[in-house]
DNA sequence: CGAGCAACCTGCATGC
DNA sequence: TGCATGCAGGTTGCTC
């Protein structure tokens, strides 16, 4: 779910929470995630969150003893709130849950010598947390990723050289967290349509020019949807609870049928690698 | 090596 | 109203 923009906006969101207090609980409801949530982390008790840092759509905690690693999935998110409020989130107007009785999907809380909790929810269990006691970057699955494609280590040069010789579709490409990391099926579908490339256009035979608008589409609209706070379809939402604002800017993404705002042909949706990609067939060539 | 696809899990929209 | 079906922001790991 969440792409680069979401947890960029959960980043920031819990940082100034969290960034420098000490663990003083660790509630775990549900641990069987992704994979299961190792019995390490209980050892954190105690210690202090020394930096929060995002790498791709993994989350890095900081701490004395090692690393956290948190991926949200496709329907994790993070909630601040205090401790013994379980009242005031706009999650929680529902009344399915009385209070103090924890929200459904709740899988993991920490709280803090602050007085805050922060509360991961993960509906469809496709998130992570993980422990390590080296180098983060080394991990298994953080080490063989690709360029942040903020950075000025995604460019023209290495997008185009990732696309030499491979016949696979050009969206494939851009979501493929070895060429670049936390380009999803939302931005992938709404960089294409900036750049005016058709998705199914073989990467292998598009030109450096093409490339490089390519590389700048998705630059800006990675950059635009942080300002916006992400996207929120249905689960995602911001660590105050707030809702993300991008939704309204979207060109294509879930707009089959809706008229393009370029030339004002039908929008389509067809199937690419079992995901649904969004595009104007006149403007994407 | 690359391409294709099943798997993990829950909730929601749609159609009969 | 109920039930079956298909779809959803991601990623690994299998087969060919």
């Amino acid at each position: 779910m969440p792409e680069l923009p979401e947890v960029e906006t959960t980043l920031r969101g819990i940082t100034p929470h969290i960034k420098g207090q000490t663990i003083s609980k660790i509630i775990i409801r549900q641990r069987q995630l992704r994979w299961p949530i190792p019995d390490e982390i209980k050892s954190l008790t105690g210690l202090p969150v020394e930096e929060i840092t995002r790498r791709g759509k993994y989350l890095f905690w900081q701490t004395p003893a090692g690393h956290l690693i948190w991926h949200l999935g496709m329907s994790g998110s993070m909630l601040i709130l205090p401790i013994d409020d379980e009242s005031e989130s706009p999650r929680r107007q529902s009344h399915e849950f009385t209070k103090h009785e924890p929200e459904k999907h709740e899988h993991v809380v920490f709280e803090f010598n602050n007085g805050l909790s922060l509360r991961y929810r993960d509906p469809r269990r496709f998130g992570a947390l993980l422990f390590t006691a080296d180098d983060p970057n080394q991990h298994k699955l953080i080490r063989s990723l690709g360029p942040e494609p903020l950075q000025s280590e995604f460019n023209t040069d290495t997008l185009y050289q990732a696309c030499r010789n491979r016949t696979a579709p050009i969206k494939h490409l851009i979501m493929d967290s070895h060429i670049v990391v936390g380009v999803g099926n939302i931005y992938a579908c709404e960089a294409l349509y900036l750049a005016g490339i058709n998705p199914k256009r073989k990467a292998g035979k598009i030109s450096k020019q093409r490339i490089e608008k390519l590389v700048s589409a998705i630059k800006t609209v990675l950059q635009a949807a942080i300002n916006q706070g992400g996207t929120t379809l249905q689960d995602f939402n911001q660590a105050d609870g707030k809702p993300g604002y991008f939704k309204q800017s979207l060109n294509v993404y879930g707009q089959r049928g809706r008229p393009c705002s370029i030339c004002s042909s039908k929008i389509r949706q067809i199937k690419q690698a079992q995901r649904s990609t969004f595009y104007c067939a006149n403007c994407q060539r």
